[in-house]
DNA sequence: AATGAATGAGACTTCATTCAT
DNA sequence: CATGAATGAAGTCTCATTCAT
């Protein structure tokens, strides 16, 4: 019985947990290039060298290897709202690191990323509700950064709600493009579209003072 | 397959026609709520009222129906960019007439678009190529304007691939959440994003100004 | 839209029914010699003579091919008590024919009787619920004849429920042996059986008078 | 396969023989709710506490397992007619015992009961000719005891043989309702299905003597 | 124009069983 | 003694598409 309470899953070895995320991962790879629901479960099971009932063995069901996905690219992401609360500084510098960790995270996961923001809307139940509940903690991580900087007066008063969603697309949907393997770092995209959107956030009398 | 598009396929009678184009209409709404791969042809077929020959006397496909969708939105957006070179105008007009006319499609066409960005990996072969091509078409002339911009010192010089993709997203990425059913203009989105992301690009001395 | 509330179904054609009915008494041959979960649907395939899709154009799914066949004898073994209770006569009498009418859907529908009685587990929810309702509304009713007899004095009186359970039994368990095809009629059974359970209940004064 | 049986078995430690009993009667419990083909082997380890590897050790297949539950019920039926013939007595008084014993056995072994009569067509070649031969058997027994009860004249002259199955159904399918758990001892149906069966049976004279 | 029966490949999943550890 | 990873055949069911009517 493991300690923590409510955790029905039966406790696996170490080695389990090892091969299924190593399974999750290069799933990942393959949902990503053709998409979740184009992919059958022999392409999953030749693409991680296993045959179907093995492959069942770590994933219990395509769904769940879906979510597994997810989980992977989430439990990042959240982090990043954490680091920056805790590193403090003004919310243009809040606003700059929130855009270089989320981009480092598409660089580093693009095919968990590339699912992440594709195949959400295969997921059901209980499952698709987690994940829009911790999609919309994200968002509501960084609409209070921009809410911040407007109170401050560092940022011009705007519509937060509006802004976090122009701020979100700017940054998500590079996962159409960004690639670890290409020549440009995530800190090379971060930094040129922080200064725009910050800039472009600046309260008015800096910039239209005579 | 015929050498030259469009001229060898039959034409067919207006009513055809029109009745092929609600067909569209309809399945759009159908694979946007539940994604092209989860939807079957049955379900097309209730959706429009329809046995599944007579389905097929106007899809010829499944997928002929999804690049039709496709189809039907890009013809609009195609006409952005030439609109807005015809109007003239700064840069900086340019560009946020391009965001108008682009979420003003985005409302308008919520459905089309929805599934022109998730679904269009479902395409293959010639079909998936006509469609990047046009839509490297677009990016191609965001691009001109910005460069455009960039040269005449209305805007800083910056990466203007870079800040394409950025612009791109930033618009791209309303079609979660922009519909046309909430209380939310295309124009009331566009303004706002417009007054952003130009501020952010405009040249530094118009704003460090002492 | 059909006239009856609450159906559901799409009506079907004629054709369409009939080709049905033919399916649903093959299977419960191949069911009553294999066993319903020990079939499978490749075997009921090649039964029919059907390829898989078009097998379930016709059945829905396996358990609602079960479910008709149920259906098939429940619907007949109902119409028993009715007959009875019409032709009135004695308590003797009444259970004599209840035997008889029994008996002569167990022969003539000795596969789907076989499946009724063996295979009803397989069964579930709302589905299993339906059967058993019936199948206690056929007891109730053989149970009411015996009351009947028991009150007017005809037979012994005797627990009514244990005694309708041992009818039920010494009738029901026929099904393992009794075929159509066999030198034996329904009534041959019926009628020593009728003799042995009645003079079994008939009033001890009948039986002892000197 | 040993020519005789029980010889080349390996003999097995007198623990191991113990374990393996109540694995058999814990299995025997999980088919009779479920269903032999629905139960699966994972679903046995649970019930049973074991891996699947310990198991297999216990069990050597899920089909020997099936037989081993047949075994342990039909050993116990068997000894009826024996103990039976044993104790001597009239036709009525030995049908009387057969069926106080056959009823013990179904109310002792509910689960074992039902698994015998119902997932009996599951086992195959000389496992399914076994039992079948035991069944006959019992059958014949049974028979035996009317045809004495006739050749006296205790009991009418009827078809011995359907007098047999007619007497068999009668006290078998108890298996459906008679439960160890309830207020019901065998006894208390044994009594009065004898009191039918055998006044049913009875000697003509006896009842219609003018 | 339209129907819907039929196809057969392939979808996801579970099965009983084996065997290296 | 016991484990649980692995197998691969078979399970039920859905798919897009065709075609006789």
């Amino acid at each position: 019985m493991p300690l923590a309470e409510g955790s029905t899953e039966p406790r696996r070895s170490a080695k389990w947990e090892a091969r299924r995320q190593t399974i999750v991962d290069t799933s990942a790879q393959v949902f990503a290039r053709q998409g979740y629901h184009a992919t059958g479960l022999t392409e999953l099971c030749t693409a991680n060298g296993l045959g179907k009932g093995a492959l069942y063995h770590y994933i219990g069901s395509k769904e769940e290897l879906l979510a597994a996905i997810h989980d992977r690219v989430m439990d990042e992401v959240m982090l990043g709202p954490d680091r920056v609360a805790e590193a403090g500084g003004t919310a243009s510098e809040q606003l700059a690191m929130l855009g270089d960790e989320l981009l480092g995270i598409i660089q580093r996961y693009p095919d968990h990323v590339w699912v992440f923001l594709h195949e959400f809307p295969a997921l059901t139940g209980e499952r698709a509700e987690k994940f829009r509940v911790r999609r919309r903690e994200y968002e509501r991580r960084v609409e209070e950064v921009l809410r911040a900087g407007m109170d401050s007066g560092e940022f011009r008063p705007l519509d937060a709600r509006l802004t976090t969603l122009a701020w979100l697309g700017m940054h998500n949907y590079t996962y159409l493009w960004l690639k670890a393997d290409g020549h440009l770092t995530a800190r090379d995209v971060a930094t040129p579209f922080a200064e725009i959107f910050i800039s472009g956030l600046a309260a008015v009398e800096a910039r239209s003072a005579p």
